[in-house]
DNA sequence: TGAGCGTATGAGCAGACGTGCATATGATGC
DNA sequence: GCATCATATGCACGTCTGCTCATACGCTCA
């Protein structure tokens, strides 16, 4: 939220026009470790089949073949996309006969979803 | 939230197990442009060096140099991941003399990042 | 047990992505 | 005008990603 101006002195190679705001937001940066995850979670929601599958189970629980209708990809593409969101945590599923049923993992993922639809619903 | 048992009867080769849930779900998914909006939105928070950056802009406004310290990467690697949120409307910039002060387009932005960083918070 | 179905997984491929290098553009100051 | 600095852009390269195909696993019922 700085708006003081830039002094416009100071060269740039490698070197820093505003020390102090770069010293506040280096040190307010999250580790390595702490950003891939945050990453790995959005780009989890970065596809527009899994946005399809985690919008379905939103509403629903399903099974694997209900989602490849719904997605209208093939059930191994299913397959696939629902083990790296069950591997980022975001997917639960439980066995029901010879069928996976999966569901959302918690309730953060559909806030999140909410509030990406939301933003991109202001763009239409 | 449906939890009603499946029947475990009828096959499952591009047809479908849950008819009511998948007419529900279908009814209520949004459209492929809308969805690929939403998409390109977690797509663009899903790279270490963007998050980075827009992480950085949510606390100072900075320029493209010192986006550059602060992300560790080559002032163009950073001004080619400019180019891209500022395609997705996701920061916006003002001249000032040479350099080119970039901040985040709204709050809605914020709103993400701090969203997607307390998500994955709970996962540590 | 053996066939059939639903799901999971590995390999391979086409396309997209992130970066650095070289270069272009634009603004400042002599 | 020219030189310099900050930023932008085109290209090339290595990597990653999402899909299909083939195959394996697990469950159910005859």
């Amino acid at each position: 939220m700085s708006r003081r101006a830039y002094d416009a002195s100071s060269s740039c190679d490698a070197t820093i026009v505003d020390p102090d705001a770069v010293a506040r937001v280096l040190e307010a940066q999250p580790g390595s470790n702490q950003l891939s995850l945050v990453a790995d979670i959005f780009a989890a929601l970065s596809d527009p089949t899994r946005l399809r599958i985690l919008l379905a189970l939103s509403r629903e629980d399903l099974c694997v073949c209900d989602l490849a209708v719904v997605t209208g990809v093939s059930s191994s593409a299913v397959s696939h996309q629902l083990r790296l969101l069950r591997d980022r945590r975001l997917v639960s599923f439980r066995r029901e006969g010879k069928r996976a049923v999966y569901r959302l993992a918690d309730s953060h993922v559909a806030a999140l979803l909410a509030q990406g639809t939301e933003h991109a619903g202001e763009r239409a």
